[in-house]
DNA sequence: ATGAAAGCGCTAACAG
DNA sequence: CTGTTAGCGCTTTCAT
């Protein structure tokens, strides 16, 4: 356990050469058992922890992984690293994690810190970013793997979802439930690709049905903002059936303005949310939301991550793992 | 931009001496003007970014400070990492971050991992942990910080607030309201340290007052689990006027099963959680509850390390950051 | 199958 | 103030 222990200490110890314990310790195939065995008594006699540091620096690998998502503390986010780290753990590999604060300056610095370190790959959240970001993403020649959205021009690969097709689905189950008169309500500030994509989605399939009304507004994204939406709602003298929240957290302070204003949902209003937080499933009446299974976007992320290090080729740079609409209470017709 | 280029290169552009350039960036003092101009035009016009896995390795210290908590996708940990990736990202330092998922077995692997990456402080969540974890991390010789909790016998320093405490005068709170039928939930698998402490200061009050009852039960720590408590006390033949639940998470669970049945909170049926999460303030009726800054207690835990490592020495080993008893109208007596 | 030797890119004495 | 030199602890040829 001595942390002064070196491999030379282990090397003097098991009589053999220090090429001989770093074979052993990388697990090559080129050692007699008898060697090995002799290594590994040492190894165990001095507690001897093998130096990542010096190895990194001899093997021009870190086995560390770097990863930047806009705030750590929001759970669709955090999801995304438990997975990752996961994966990577069982890799013998690690996780540094840095948060850009939805800005695209703090997003430019983290990177530049992280690459300094070295790592062996980088996660970055979103697929729509600052030249410099993407230029300096390229140059470092390694791995960069994009998540929580699609696009079809990766820097390196994606792994995500389609916002876009999500919020089209969902907006189309409202119409196909019989509402007509909809409303989005996406965020002021913390705008990003996804939220955008969201927008994009309801705009588009509102402005290709006819006999609709489609209105946008913008509330801060929190459970305040989501109830400040039904209040300038039900005030609006512009008339509204059914409201999606770019966000569960929105939809869930709209919901629950709803029930203090005794507003019956949906008969007299439908909500629907986006990130199927645990929430959405537990509270009266439950939401329709967007799921994406975010953990797994973390995993599948890391796993790509592990597998091109290992040289095994990708096939895909571009990797969808979906999207469910998950219909329930809020937006069902009676 | 060009990792190929090295500190040699930029000692050569600028016509002086390794040992100058690297002066100049690690801010020594005794370089000239001119000569530090110099050097920053070389490092400029090459697009030097320093190697910091070899800087580590020769300076024995990396800038890496590690952190375990149990679940990374939950809030209330990973508020903590949010706010100590912002004061280290602050000082040059990163992140490096793990999950025990509430097992000493994992966690002790996990700090084992990390140890050979030779970090230059480590952060774990709680403070009882096994004899081999404690020892492992004495050992490290770098700061040690536990979180979330307090001890008067840290590893290292500790810094969190009194769960325990906490416990009690929320416990007491809803004696002072009148309440006298209490049952305490707590959680089925993931105990920890913190959920205990929390037990023990239901526990202590009610049996130090007279003229209670006082009951517990074990459910999931989930919406669900907290929904079965609620449906559980309903079917009990055992009085219960006020349930405290050990984290918010059960107690929402607990609030939405109660409007599900109608039954009046607070007058049939008062409820109080743990954790001051976002909905707790917003839900209907809003949710009695423990608050605590966990943002500023990652940033308190990265700040204490910052200092130790810069040789400011520390005060105190055993550093309180408080909390508070939000009294909401999930509790109050009309 | 194994030992010896040459770095990996940087910091930190040590001289001057 | 500045250049030179000797490592930091490991991996990886290259011989043998």
């Amino acid at each position: 356990m001595d942390s002064t222990v070196r491999l030379s200490d282990v090397a003097k110890r098991a009589a053999v050469g220090v090429g001989t314990v770093s074979r052993v310790l990388n697990g090559s195939a080129n050692v007699s058992a008898a060697t090995r065995q002799k290594v590994l008594d040492a190894i165990a006699e001095l507690g001897y922890v093998p130096n990542l540091v010096a190895r990194s620096l001899a093997a021009n690998r870190t086995g560390l992984i770097a990863a930047i998502i806009p705030v750590i503390g929001y759970t669709q986010h955090s999801e995304v690293i438990q997975g990752m780290t996961d994966v990577l753990h069982a890799h013998g590999m690690n996780l540094m994690i840095g948060a850009s604060g939805y800005s695209d300056q703090v997003e430019l610095q983290v990177i530049e810190a992280f690459l300094a370190r070295r790592p062996d790959a980088i996660y970055v959240t979103g697929v729509r970013h600052t030249e410099a970001v993407r230029s300096t993403l390229q140059r470092s020649g390694i791995p960069v793997v994009e998540g929580s959205n699609l696009t079809d021009r990766p820097i390196d690969t994606v792994v995500g979802y389609s916002n876009f097709n999500a919020s089209v689905d969902l907006t189309r189950l409202l119409i196909d439930r019989g509402y007509r008169r909809l409303w989005h309500v996406t965020v002021t500030r913390d705008f990003n690709d996804r939220i955008d994509d969201r927008l994009a989605g309801f705009r588009w399939v509102t402005s290709t049905e006819t006999e609709l009304t489609a209105d946008v507004i913008r509330c801060e994204n929190s459970f305040d903002g989501g109830a400040e939406a039904v209040r300038l709602a039900m005030a609006s003298n512009i008339r509204v059936e059914a409201m999606t929240f770019a966000t569960d957290v929105m939809a869930v302070g709209g919901l629950l303005e709803c029930q203090r204003r005794g507003i019956n949902v949906p008969a007299q209003l439908a909500i629907a949310g986006f990130d199927d937080l645990t929430i959405a499933a537990s509270i009266n009446p439950s939401l329709t939301t967007i799921k994406v299974d975010r953990v797994d976007l973390g995993r599948k992320a890391a796993e790509i991550i592990v597998n091109r290090l290992q040289g095994n080729d990708q096939t895909s740079r571009i990797v969808d793992v979906g999207f469910q609409v998950v219909e329930r209470e809020s937006t069902r017709r009676l």
